[in-house]
DNA sequence: CTGAAAGCGCTTACAG
DNA sequence: CTGAAAGCGCTTACAG
């Protein structure tokens, strides 16, 4: 900048300002700079600039994990919007594990980045590490689907409750008898609401809810393998089972084949899952998909607004997009 | 800091060399320092120390699509070891465009990361965008999967010619007369290899090779799924084909489905795919699966290499690691 | 072992 | 319309 500075015998100051093409400046003066700028693809110090303005142009995106098709796509959704807006898009990954998160968020409060988005790991049940980013950073922050359920902040979810029920009404309208709901890990609130979805269409179908209804799965493949071995070689196996994840209902179709157990005829599958290849599996899976992208983009969407009208204190908005139910094979009856 | 420096009356230099735990500072006059900042919970600006030391500690990831079992696996080595030296990672994604790629490294001439990772997208044939920027920014830039053929650069690959050419020997070994080959796009770096690896072996199956036995497909699902239906429907369909992404192995159950066409009995299909899905399928898919997570961490460490050594102008190292061969179903001889 | 000073490369309030 | 000056918050070569 000094350079072209002298080479135009201008100023340094009217240098920045031609080139943050300011109204101070004269047509004229502004093209010999854009110029010479050009000539000498000068490109302007992004860290000098944020030092100076003490925004970043940079956004943060915590997520569990980025090999899943639900995360990759939200993801995607992000990006899209980030580009639009001229942001460049730091991606860090929790491993589903809550002192990763800590420390992701105690990184970032130094980080420097204009604001979050953000959708917790599946052991996440208390808050406090999120009202302490909040407290020390005061940075815009939006959650999606794994929600943390503090009211000061705005989110981006899908009808959990709804889908939910809607799943179970179909299994019970396949014939079934006693179904069964796996989730993984924790109690979080996504759980607690597809539970409830799952319950209240239970009872609904003239069924005494019990604690038989829930089973509860770990983040290990092999455990939830032999956890769902056991039930489904139990003296009263279920008829269908319903998984709160994708990989779940893989481990269902895993161990189903290993035990010769046929799907749909002996047990009916069906899942939240964003699975590609869903409809060409043996037999195809019947799914409730979430607008993974869609969530995304609204959550990104959402941030920018806050960081540019700084007025992110106060808006606790929530947005929901409905999931979308794929009936396939998986839970047909005969 | 300068607060820290007023309240324990030392120069903001010392308590620069403090923070920083330099040897120049005395044990005590650390403690001192290192308290009071707990005590105010002060965070360094790092856009300052960036500034000062021109060093970000930022390294750029530019990827074709995230929503891909290779690419997000790979993104996961990439992170882990990012984390592990202390680095955040900026996420481009290209979406299969040269020209988002041409915009990627334009910005990122000015976004001063201190190196780059990257997997061309499959449209990439020429690399003048590539030798500019690597002119223009002088930053480490390290090539995974879709590389730049230049020999400027290091990369990490697998063996393709290799493992196309197993591939090809397995179908014949089931009893396959004529296999088709295909692939998505462009004939770049990948492609070749591949092309070259099933070619050997075609031809060393006492085959005359021809061009009916490569068949060109583009990144979108509708055209590629008429292609595929034009060529099952063709007078002398193939016994065998073999894809060069798991998107068209998707497409070609899709079409066979439709067409009822029965795999493996009427056609074996096999295909370089990451699918975690490829056993479930109806049938379970024979893949041929790169080593994604490895891939990413080795181009990471190489990439870190490069930032912390500044040797990055003659290393053009070339890592190789081999992909595993799935023999399942879909390309089973009766 | 500590500190004063320069400087990284910008932006902006202010003066003219 | 242009420029001088201060300052964003650090780091480091140098002096003592």
């Amino acid at each position: 900048m000094m350079k072209l500075a002298k080479e135009l015998n201008l100023s340094v100051s009217t240098v920045s300002k031609a080139l943050l093409d300011s109204y101070e400046i004269s047509a004229a003066t502004k093209q010999r700079v854009i110029e010479l700028a050009k000539k000498y693809n000068y490109k302007p110090n992004p860290f000098a600039s944020s030092l100076r303005k003490g925004k970043s142009k940079f956004i943060a995106v915590i997520i569990p994990e980025v090999n899943n098709n639900f995360f990759s796509m939200a993801m995607d959704g992000i990006q899209t919007l980030a580009t639009e807006k001229g942001y460049d898009v730091l991606v860090y990954l929790t491993h589903e594990s809550q002192s990763n998160e800590i420390s992701v968020l105690d990184h970032l409060e130094i980080s420097h980045v204009d604001g979050v988005i953000m959708s917790l790991c599946s052991q996440t049940l208390s808050f406090e590490h999120i009202e302490n980013f909040n407290t020390e950073s005061h940075l815009p922050l939006v959650f999606f689907d794994r929600i943390a359920t503090l009211d000061s902040f705005p989110r981006v979810i899908t009808n959990n409750y709804e889908s939910a029920f809607q799943a179970t009404m179909h299994l019970f309208s396949q014939k079934v008898k006693s179904p069964i709901y796996l989730y993984t890990s924790e109690w979080n609130y996504i759980n607690k609401e597809r539970h409830r979805g799952f319950k209240d269409a239970v009872i609904q179908n003239g069924l005494t809810f019990t604690d038989d209804f829930v089973i509860k799965c770990t983040e290990d493949s092999e455990i939830n393998k032999s956890i769902i071995h056991d039930l489904l070689t139990s003296e009263k196996p279920p008829d269908a089972i319903f998984t709160s994840i994708e990989k779940l209902a893989i481990n269902v179709y895993e161990v189903a084949n290993e035990l010769k157990v046929k799907i749909p005829d002996q047990l009916k599958v069906i899942s939240f899952s964003n699975l590609r290849t869903a409809s060409l599996l043996a037999p195809s899976l019947s799914t409730i998909t979430q607008p993974a992208f869609e969530m995304g983009e609204q959550a990104a969407k959402m941030l920018f607004k806050m960081i540019e009208k700084k007025s992110y204190k106060n808006s606790n908005d929530i947005i929901s997009i409905d999931s979308i139910l794929y009936l396939r094979d998986s839970t047909k009856s005969n």
